[in-house]
DNA sequence: GTGAAAGCGCTAACAC
DNA sequence: GTGTTAGCGCTTTCAC
């Protein structure tokens, strides 16, 4: 039998009450009742049953991570288990836990996310999946009533945040970068059509190239998947229809990188024959061959913030939106002319 | 106010502890009084209490799940962040759910897994990073009164079952397909030597060589540390010191990658001028340039078998070791002779 | 400053 | 087959 307050009252000829009180640290306790609570407590390992704690306050200290079933394949977001982490640490220090719940995204039925919530009465969430553009997840979001922060998107709500890099930007500096290295014949592939950030790297990229007042033609741009092979597929497309192209910007590392080890194996070398730069940053750009230039998404940053508004929203505070600027990393994957 | 047993009951004209009956599918219950309880269940939009349901049955339906901090920057060993998708999956099936707890290898303190087993009364955990070798956590698991699976590791209790890959099989294997293409002067470089997992790769290594009767000098074996940057120091002294060296197995594939791509800035060619095969078959491997030859460790089979382990222990099972056997990717970074 | 008692939502004897 | 009751470990009024 486990330790329960019980114990430390009979111990200490006190009531329960009084040790609830002392142990909780609450007013109206003498000073040395406390400490004399506090020594019998550990004398006898207590430990404080949580379940009994939740169902008296009806919160649970418990946080979901809501991730994305098709990001479970390791290929498709790769970038957010470098989150995991950092959100974990961060709740860590305010006693949260995280609880981690995948989704499958095409078998979502409404309420599901709530139902997640209510079972565990969790005291929030977090989103950290990217699901497609009018996901049915995101109206539930709309009109939760708990404590929620997404990522990647732009919902804000009484009590719902969200945080996001500055998609545009990065479009915007990666084809800049292109750009200032005297590249005038570039491509782009981008992830899907539906998806909010495909949208925003994409106009960023147009920002970029009318602002330079380059022609870019239509072949030029292909909407790909978000995947190795899906790169592998898009640059070999693209250089057919145009020949001429001198660099091309992946709107992530992992159809760049399928894209740069194809291409090596029909003799098409990176930077010399074409130049590449990928997006999202992840740490083993810098061991690629060459090191692959990247927009950097600081998953550290973005996952210790998430936490941390979540915890505002769960204090009280109310939602708002942080937009966290990417990063350059320039790798070799670019030649300047 | 949320529905409870107690709203049923009323509506239903029933007692509560019929409704949990009812509802928990327990015998002694007239079908058509479950049909109702169930039907008006639905209506009012009901939610068991897990709070409450743990506090009577002191269980919980929770699992944790242990990981080492220094992993949490993604560089030391992201294969197990493609784990954690699998896991959870298993265990939803079974409506368990997993809490991820990170642990500072360094400041652990003797009983620090058993107080977060206690304190959320876990009904077990998966240990999923490797720990080095003696690290006073194995001491704890060890005694531990509670259903745990330990990954990569040959802890072995009525209690705790262990899963791991056959690390002396995928040095072997590697080795092997090295001695296969016809290369003699081999190098290794290894983690840490006080990790169980670079021992055991290092006698497949052995054994392979000796199998082959090659003669392999002392500074063609290298204790590095698993890391990209690793890599690039090991392999340029180990070039420096056995100039007739024409191929490298690494340990894992980050000191592979780091390796390839600072060799390639001083004009060292992979495969043409040095063959490199790695380990762990990162889903990048396939992506790199050249494909990354390597030992792939399965991590959805591990995933899957670590969460069946640990249900098989909280049904009361009892420990047991299971062996996965590595797979070989061929890539295109070694060399034919 | 401390104690007694009620109750959070549920399960599990035990009674009928 | 169903109801009554006690109790899981804790917090929180309300007395004193």
């Amino acid at each position: 039998m486990r330790v329960s307050i019980k114990d430390i009252a009979l111990k200490c000829n006190l009531s329960v009450s009084t040790v609830s009180r002392a142990l909780n640290g609450d007013y109206g306790v003498k000073s040395a009742t406390r400490t004399s609570v506090m020594k019998v407590a550990k004398e006898l390992g207590y430990v404080p049953n949580i379940a009994a704690k939740e169902l008296v306050s009806q919160k649970s200290k418990l946080i979901g991570i809501i991730l994305n079933e098709s990001d479970g394949d390791g290929e498709a977001r790769p970038a957010f288990f470098e989150l995991l982490p950092h959100i974990n640490k961060t709740l860590a220090i305010f006693n949260y836990r995280a609880i981690i719940y995948t989704i499958n995204s095409n078998s979502y039925i409404r309420g599901e996310i709530t139902d997640i919530i209510n079972l565990r009465n969790l005291s929030g969430c977090i989103v950290v999946s990217v699901f497609r553009e009018n996901h049915p997840i995101y109206e539930d979001i709309k009109s939760l009533n708990n404590p929620i922060v997404v990522l990647e998107s732009s919902i804000l709500t009484r009590i719902c945040s969200n945080i996001n890099t500055d998609e545009v930007m990065g479009g915007y500096m990666a084809t800049r970068y292109l750009i200032d290295n005297g590249h005038k014949q570039i491509g782009f592939v981008n992830g899907p059509q539906n998806f909010e950030i495909s949208n925003e790297r994409f106009e960023g990229f147009q920002k970029a190239i009318e602002e330079s007042q380059l022609q870019i033609s239509d072949t030029a741009i292909i909407w790909s998947n978000y995947t190795g092979s899906g790169g592998k597929d898009s640059i070999h497309q693209l250089i057919q229809n145009n020949p001429a192209i001198t660099a091309v910007f992946f709107a992530n590392d992992l159809m760049a990188m399928g894209a740069i080890s194809s291409m090596a194996e029909s003799g098409i070398l990176v930077p010399k024959d074409i130049s590449i730069i990928g997006y999202d940053g992840l740490f083993v750009c810098k061991y690629y061959n060459p090191p692959l230039a990247s927009v950097v998404i600081d998953n550290a940053a973005i996952g210790v913030r998430a936490a941390e508004l979540l915890l505002e929203l769960i204090n009280g505070g109310s939602g708002k939106t942080v937009r966290v600027m990417p990063k350059l990393f320039e790798g070799k994957s670019v030649r300047k002319y």
